[in-house]
DNA sequence: TGCCAAAATAAGTTTAGACATAGAGTTGAA
DNA sequence: TTCAACTCTATGTCTAAACTTATTTTGGCA
C-alpha cells in the first residue's frame, strides 16, 4: 500500500486513488462498502469513513447511504486558491514591498458595487484606491470600497501605514466571501497606475466579504500585466 | 448554539466561527483546548476535533500539538473553485452546446509546453484546437496536447464526438494538475475563433494534469470576453 | 549562566461499538 | 398497474477510551 503520512487513513486513500487511477476501479464502478475494505485494511470501520470522505471532497467519489460509494464519472475539476495578503506575497518573492494610497474619500455607492454589497445605491462609503509595489514596480492596484457600518473604526485608520486589507483581515474577520475572476483591458487609468499601456490585458479580481452586519468591503484588483494566478490539487 | 446541519460537529464550527467573528475570541488568541470545548458542548473530545480541524482547514485556526488552538492572524484567503466541464456548464446556462474541431493532428512540442509537461522539447504529441460554442456564440477555445504515452488510445478517439476533456476525464483520472490563471490581449486566432477583435482582454486558463505515467494533457482555455469565474467560500 | 534531558501537555489518530438516517428495494393493497 | 408503506442496508455521526507524537516547560547539572 502506497504510504503518505504515515497516518492510517492517509495510507487508504493513496491506496484507493491507486485503484482509480490504475483503473482497478473505474469511473461508475460501486467500490466495496467500509465494512468490507475495513476487513481488508485490517482497520475499524471509522478509518475507512474517513479515507473515503477525503476522496469525497476531492471529488473522486459519490457516496450515498444505502446506494454505496462509486467513482465519479465525470469529476469536475476542484482547486483551492489561496489568495495571500499582497505585502506577505511580495516579501516572500524576496523584494522589497511599498504602497501608495491614490485616493482615500468618502463617496456615493455607485450602482454595480452596491449591488455586490447588497447596499443602497448612493449611499456613502469610503472609497480607497491603492496601488501595492514590489521593489518599487507596481504589483497591483486596488480599487475598495469599505463599509463603515459593518467595520466600525476604518475612518480613523490611516491606511497609509497599514493596508486597509491587514487592517480588515485582522478586525473583521468575514463569515462569507463572493470572488470573481476576469480579465479586462487596462482603463487609461489602470495603465497610469500600473505603469503600463492602455488596453493592456489585466488579471482582475472582484472580491466582497460579508460578516453578520452586512458588506464588509468590495474591492477590484488588477494584477499587474503578466501575473498568473496558481492554483494546485 | 447556531445549528447548522443538525451534525454536532457542525453546530460547533458554527459556534466558534461566531465567537471568531463576534470577536469573542480575537485573532491571535489561544483558544480552550479540545478537553475544556468538549464539556463545554457536552459532546466527546473526538467531536470537538472534528470541527476545530475543519475550521483550522479553512484556515481561521492554527492548530499546533502542545501548543493549543490559535486563532489565525493573517488569515489568507482560500477559495474553492470549480471548474466545470464545458458541455455542462452551458447546458445548465440553458443553452445549447455545440463544439468544432479546429485542427487535430501530430506536432513537436514547443519549448514552453514541453516545460509544464516536463517532457523533451519537439518530441510528437496529439495538438488539438477547438472551440465550444453555447447556442452558436462562441464561449471558449482550447489549445491542448495531449501525451499518447500517459493517455493511450488518445489516437483513435473521434474528437468531433466527444470532447477531449470528457473523453481524458472519463478514461484517465489524474493524480494531480497544475493550474494558473492570467489575462492575455486576443490574438489574431484567438479574436478569429472567439469572434471578437484582436487585443481584446481574454481569461486564460492553462492546466496540466499529470498520473503515474507523467503528463497527460496540457491545456490552454481562453475564454470569450466578459467570461467571470466564481469562486465562493 | 547555559545546556540537555525528562516531564507534561495538547493535538493527532485509531478503535469498537452504538445509533441515526437516507434512500433503494420489496411488498401488498387499491 | 401503480403507488404507498415498509424493510433493509451502507453511509453518517457520535462516544469513550487508549495510544502516539510534536512541542513546550521545567529542572537538574555543569
Amino acid at each position: 500500500m502506497t504510504e503518505r503520512n504515515s497516518s492510517k487513513a492517509q495510507a487508504i486513500t493513496s491506496e484507493v486513488r491507486r485503484r482509480i487511477v490504475d483503473r482497478e476501479w473505474r469511473q461508475g464502478d460501486r467500490i466495496p462498502d467500509e465494512a468490507e475494505l475495513a476487513v481488508e485494511f485490517g482497520v475499524a470501520r471509522a478509518t475507512v469513513n474517513k479515507a473515503l470522505q477525503m476522496l469525497a471532497e476531492e471529488g473522486l467519489l459519490d457516496r450515498k447511504r444505502r446506494a454505496g460509494t462509486h467513482v465519479t464519472v465525470n469529476p469536475a475539476r476542484k482547486a483551492v486558491l489561496t489568495i495571500p495578503i499582497v505585502r506577505e506575497q511580495i516579501e516572500q518573492a524576496g523584494m522589497e514591498y511599498s504602497h501608495r494610497v491614490v485616493a482615500q474619500r468618502r463617496s456615493p455607492l455607485p450602482a454595480e458595487i452596491a449591488a455586490r454589497m447588497s447596499l443602497p445605491e448612493g449611499c456613502e462609503l469610503i472609497h480607497l484606491r491603492t496601488v501595492h509595489y514590489g521593489d518599487d514596480k507596481p504589483f497591483q492596484a486596488e480599487d475598495r470600497w469599505i463599509n463603515p457600518a459593518a467595520a466600525p473604526g476604518a475612518e480613523a485608520v490611516d491606511f497609509q501605514r497599514i493596508t486597509a486589507n491587514e487592517w480588515l483581515v485582522r478586525n473583521f474577520p468575514w463569515l462569507h466571501a463572493d470572488m470573481a475572476f476576469s480579465a479586462e483591458n487596462a482603463s487609461a487609468r489602470d495603465a497610469r497606475l500600473l505603469e503600463t499601456r492602455q488596453g493592456t490585458a489585466l488579471l482582475i479580481l472582484t472580491r466582497t466579504t460579508f460578516n453578520d452586519l452586512g458588506a464588509i468591503t468590495s474591492v477590484r484588483v488588477a494584477f499587474h500585466p503578466g501575473y498568473a494566478m496558481i492554483a494546485t490539487h
